[in-house]
Formats: structure tokens, sequence, C-alpha cells
DNA sequence: TTACTCATGTAAAGAGTTACATGATTGC
DNA sequence: GCAATCATGTAACTCTTTACATGAGTAA
């Protein structure tokens, strides 16, 4: 599916930037739903550049060595068609914490309370994080226009804070039942 | 991590079972939350019994020619120590979909809606799919004994239905701003 | 000068999917 | 007889992480 490189090239449709600047693009905003270490994000960019879909030129106005990559017709074709295709949902997510919670009856009742209220404790600094990251941006001020490519981080940081509310809210109902 | 060692262990030390039925297991109830095809299950068992973990008996009883697994107790020490251990919560996990939404300012606004519509309807589908699983094995009528193998799958469960709710909700509040 | 951040890469190993491959049993 | 299901396995490939490796600039 190369899912790496149509979010490679999204990236590269809203502004040029390296390699080093999209590990970070994956550690702020992208990150609440997709992340890549830079060890995955070289060799995409050397194969995307081999492909035709984007090209390199070093950074003249950095007085560090670093390469500027940009998105080609043909990449941006490529994307758009990625972009507006619809594709059947893949199966739910690995869960590890709701796999050991399946498995939870063969634990002493006190260990399952102490792992789920970490679990909660977890999900609220995340929570935390995110609201902070909105005030951050201003979207508790003004919502994006339609057309503003922050549109879509606004949708997105939403639904990361609606998970994070479920995931405590399941944490509460849970930690109900076993009082 | 060896997360599929443990999926294993916790369905054999609650019933002895053979590979196939562990595939199916990974396709019904554990399915919201972990699952595994066959051709990754037979070897990571054959690794297992190498470790001492389980062992594999030929079932007598079938006329298939079937292995029935069941744990060691060094399986089920190993097992018990996995489940009681908390761990720090892994990063989000990827999500195709948002990863488009993240883009979705580049599209027109009907193409945006169709998405959206469409991923609304595959949540909806899941949904109903879920609460009839929770009719079926009778969640609705009563709440599984805490120390039944039965109280985890309901907490998953009901996590599941929360999600897909959560996902149902998030969809309705793009639509409304695509308007 | 030392620690930190910026910046780019490769190698090896682990996790997961898809495809290849086989054979017996059951129900129509 | 044929299709579906039961049942087990291997091979090749893709995706992802961890570790190895290097070097230059910046700020204390």
């Amino acid at each position: 599916m190369r899912t790496l490189k149509y979010a490679i090239l999204g990236l590269l449709n809203q502004n040029d930037m390296s390699g080093y600047d999209m590990s970070e693009a994956f550690g702020e905003t992208l990150n609440e739903f997709w992340h890549a270490k830079h060890s995955q994000i070289y060799p995409e960019l050397k194969k995307l550049t081999d492909e035709g879909m984007v090209m390199a030129e070093e950074d003249e106005t950095s007085n560090r060595s670093r390469k500027v990559y940009h998105i080609t017709n043909k990449g941006r074709e490529d994307f758009m068609a990625w972009l507006g295709k619809d594709e059947d949902l893949p199966e739910t997510p690995k869960d590890i914490f709701r796999l050991r919670v399946f498995f939870f009856s063969r634990l002493p009742m006190d260990t399952r309370r102490k792992l789920m209220d970490s679990q909660k404790l977890a999900h609220e600094l995340r929570l935390r994080h995110l609201e902070s990251n909105k005030q951050a941006k201003g979207f508790n001020q003004n919502i994006p226009a339609k057309d503003d490519d922050a549109w879509g981080d606004y949708l997105v940081l939403m639904s990361a804070i609606m998970r994070e509310e479920m995931m405590i809210d399941w944490c509460n109902r849970c930690l109900e039942l076993m009082k």
C-alpha cells in the first residue's frame, strides 16, 4: 500500500522540506495518526527520487548541510489520486492494553485496578497535551477556513481529543465495574 | 516485545486448542484488538514448543489430523508475569483515513463529503455487528462474573462499541463542518 | 570543551501480509 | 463428483524498529 509514500508526498504537497523536517512533522501534529523514524524516511525519499515523485536540492540558505525536497508534477498527480480514493476500512488496529484486559479475569482485583488506573492516567496526560496543542494553534478561538491546510489538522486533532476522552470514559466504566 | 506470544499463551491459559482454533479466536471475539494469520501462528507455536512454553499432542478424538496445544507451567508463569506488568502507552496507532483527512483541504468539498459519508457508513456497519455480538453473548441480559473469562471479553467488547460510536460521532461533526 | 541539537545515512532484526502448497473430511 | 471447510505448513516480501555510524554547528 505504501502509505508512508503518500504521507511524505502529502507533506511535500503542503511545503518543501527536508527528511529531518518530516521526522519532526511526524512527531508533532501528524503524530496522532501517522509516524515514521528517520531510518524509514531517508530510504523512502531516495526511492521517491528514483521514481521521479520528488526532487532534492542542497539548501544553500542554511549553514548546515541539508537536502530540501519538493514534489514533482508526477508526484502530485499520484498523491491526488490516492487522496480521493475511497478504501475499505482496514482491520481494527492492535491494542496491547485491551489484549491484556481480555485476559483480566486471571488477575487479582487490586492488580486489575492498578493497571486500569495507570492506563487512565496516561490517557489523561495525553488529553491534556492535545488540549494545550489545540490552544497553542488557536483552534479554541477560531476554526480554520475550509481551504486552509490547517483545516485537516483541526479535524484530526478533534478526533484525537475525542479518542482520548472515550478511552478515559471507558477506563472509568471499567473501574466502576471493579468495585 | 513478542505480543503474539502472549496472545497465544493467554488463549491457551483459558483452553487447550489448535492453531486453527486460534485463527478463529483472532477472527471473532479478540478480533477487535488483536489478530494474526495462520502463517504467523503456526511458526510461533513451533517456537513456543521449542522454548517449553507449550506442548502439543495429536488430537485422537477428532478424525481430522489436528494438533492440540496446552500451556506448560513455565508458559503460564511467563504469561502471568506479562499480564500483570504495567507498560507505557505505545505510540498512537496509525490510521490511514485520518492521515487522508489531514490533507483534506486539497480536495473538492463534494469528494471530502463522499469519503466521510463512506467512512461513517463503514463504522455504522461495524457498530451494528458489535451490537449483535453483544446480544448473542447475552451481555445485554447479564454482565459476566468478575472471575469468569467472559468478563474480559465483555469489557473489550464495550470498548469496541464505544470506539465505533466515537468514530460515528466524529464523522457527524466533520460533516457538520462541511456544510 | 562538552553537551545538545541538527542532519543524514546504513544494517540487522522483528513483525506482519500475501502467496504458494498440500491433504483430509463433510455436505450437497 | 464438487465445493466448502478443516487443518497445517513454508517462502517471499513489505513494513517497522533498534542499533550502528558519522559529522557539523551552537550554546554553556
